[in-house]
DNA sequence: TTGAAAGCGGTACCAG
DNA sequence: CTGGTACCGCTTTCAA
């Protein structure tokens, strides 16, 4: 079932059902009814991958994700989907878990669909990717990875001003041991995130920052507030690097019998849906993911306005719920 | 970039190319280090909609889900992507929102792709795209939608079974006003697993039902909710057609400053992640995730061993956590 | 072991 | 308004 069957049953050439389908140029109306009804007879559907080879362009943008079960890339991967198909385009998305191979398959799977744009939501990027991402003229978004370059742009999270907010939040409260729960996000511990809270700290000279990691996910904050309360009890409020990582810490703080707040405070960062609709509820640090993914969308589909913008920093709010309290005495 | 400057580059034929990079024939080592040589200069990467066409077949499989935000969506889409990558199938996924356009819209591109199989964990499903499907010879995997026909298999729950083990627990526990909040899964809010339970409340003639039904997500869950107490105080017990509603409407009873489970005991339905990481633990009804991807899979990769098994029932298991308790005194 | 060439299923330009 | 046809980039015989 292809161009050239709808063709024969309509008594017409492959070019006019073309022109029907993609409705371009002109066809009598008579002629298209004709044209329609072999279509749909047939049940035709035209190949997709012929429509892409012939046609060059692609209408299509990828997402890829380092970890598609933290909710924070679910909700901005839902976001730019909504934008993308309201400009007709579709989303392809690819999940990492956070692996180099995969990170490395996906984005040669995107270069060999030959998207129209890629938006990089992960924690890393090796510049050699970058240089095949360039060197096939794609236009690129990352979120979170540092790096300038032609056909690149970048939205930035100002961690720093988000931590800052967090933590001068925490020491007003009275908290000055403090935990920090961060994942490993691939080639070490050490993130952005982590090192705007360790250089915002250290503005305070009484406050003592203890860490750990484990991997991104409920259970792992789990492990690593584990680890953290084990080695350090005295511990009165623990920030974790996000929200998903903050649940799982949640989880262990009651298990071991302890009160959020009154006992230990948690906080977490993304301010995604669920962290209004856990219990307590979780004070976070919100990032607005409906601007992010219309600042993708935006530069990574030609439309002839606003494109390309190189740079976009975002300055994300303190959101305070009942996570967070006064630091319990000693 | 294509396959004619790579064999130019390297002085051999397209043919020969092509060999080398999907390992096929015989080729002569020295041409093979030189081609591939070539490639790596010109940072080559194949056209997959050209392989795809020129190739007939498809190397990945479709999954269509109907609401991408619920978590247990997400821990199926999860596993067979891992299961199908094990096999050397890729996996693209469609998301419906609840829409039967977009279901439509979904379906024809994954027709579009003449992916090899297709997963479909949807509500809703008309006999016309099914129709479509078996025309374009796609192995078809249903998981709770109840049609059976050739080149269909289907992968079904025994509600009956999973809300009887619930409700005849919760029945034990003393509740005998009973609510159930469930979502609009399209076409009326009759879904199988409400049906489940009406029918196996039917049992009892001392307990009363009363539902309430919203959006499938926490805020459609806390709604329902919030319907549902209002109109109905005397419920000591609400089940919910889901962990995700589960979850608005643990949210929305701490609100209205009733304890779980003193004053009203709530439960789920799969037993997603999430569950046993929300406070308090949530008692769902557990079903078998991975097996079920693993199903998938197996019924749409062909592999020579295993294929098409027609129908599969799944039994599930309760799950007691402490969302659940004693039905309070009158 | 390698190359030439015929498709795969469309699109789009150029005549008519 | 419609048809013929040259590609798009790759795979796959068929010969050499």
């Amino acid at each position: 079932m292809n161009l050239e069957e709808v063709a024969r049953r309509a008594k017409v050439s492959t070019a006019t059902v073309s022109r029907v389908l993609n409705q371009v140029g002109q066809v009598k109306g008579t002629t298209r009814t004709r044209v329609m009804k072999a279509v749909e007879e047939l049940k035709y559907r035209p190949n997709l991958h012929a429509r892409n080879l012939a046609g060059g362009k692609s209408r299509s943008i990828g997402v890829i994700v380092s970890n598609i079960e933290n909710p924070f890339f679910l909700d901005i991967y839902h976001e730019i989907e909504a934008n993308a198909r309201g400009q007709g385009y579709e989303v392809i998305m690819a999940n990492t878990d956070y692996s180099s191979e995969q990170l490395v398959t996906s984005i040669r799977l995107m270069i060999g669909r030959r998207v129209a744009g890629l938006a990089a939501i992960v924690s890393e990027m090796h510049p050699e990717l970058i240089e095949e991402l360039h060197h096939y003229q794609i236009p690129v978004v990352f979120y979170d990875v540092g790096t300038i370059r032609k056909n690149i742009s970048n939205i930035r999270v100002n961690y720093r001003r988000g931590m800052g907010k967090l933590t001068d939040y925490l020491y007003s409260l009275g908290h000055r041991q403090l935990g920090f729960v961060g994942h490993h996000g691939l080639l070490g511990p050490i993130t952005e995130r982590a090192n705007a809270v360790m250089e915002v700290m250290s503005r305070y000279s009484d406050v003592a920052v203890h860490t750990a990691a484990d991997v991104d996910s409920f259970a792992g904050g789990r492990r690593a507030t584990q680890e953290l309360l084990s080695s350090h009890p005295e511990v009165t409020a623990i920030i974790c690097v996000n929200d998903c990582m903050a649940i799982g810490a949640m989880r262990e703080i009651r298990d071991l019998g302890l009160r959020i707040p009154e006992d230990v405070s948690v906080t977490g960062f993304d301010n995604v849906n669920l962290a209004q609709f856990c219990y307590p509820g979780l004070t976070s640090v919100h990032i607005p993911r409906h601007q992010v993914a219309e600042m993708i969308c935006d530069s990574l589909i030609p439309d002839g306005k606003t494109q390309m913008k190189q740079e976009i920093f975002i300055d994300p709010e303190l959101v305070v719920r009942e996570s967070s309290g006064l630091a319990r005495k000693r």
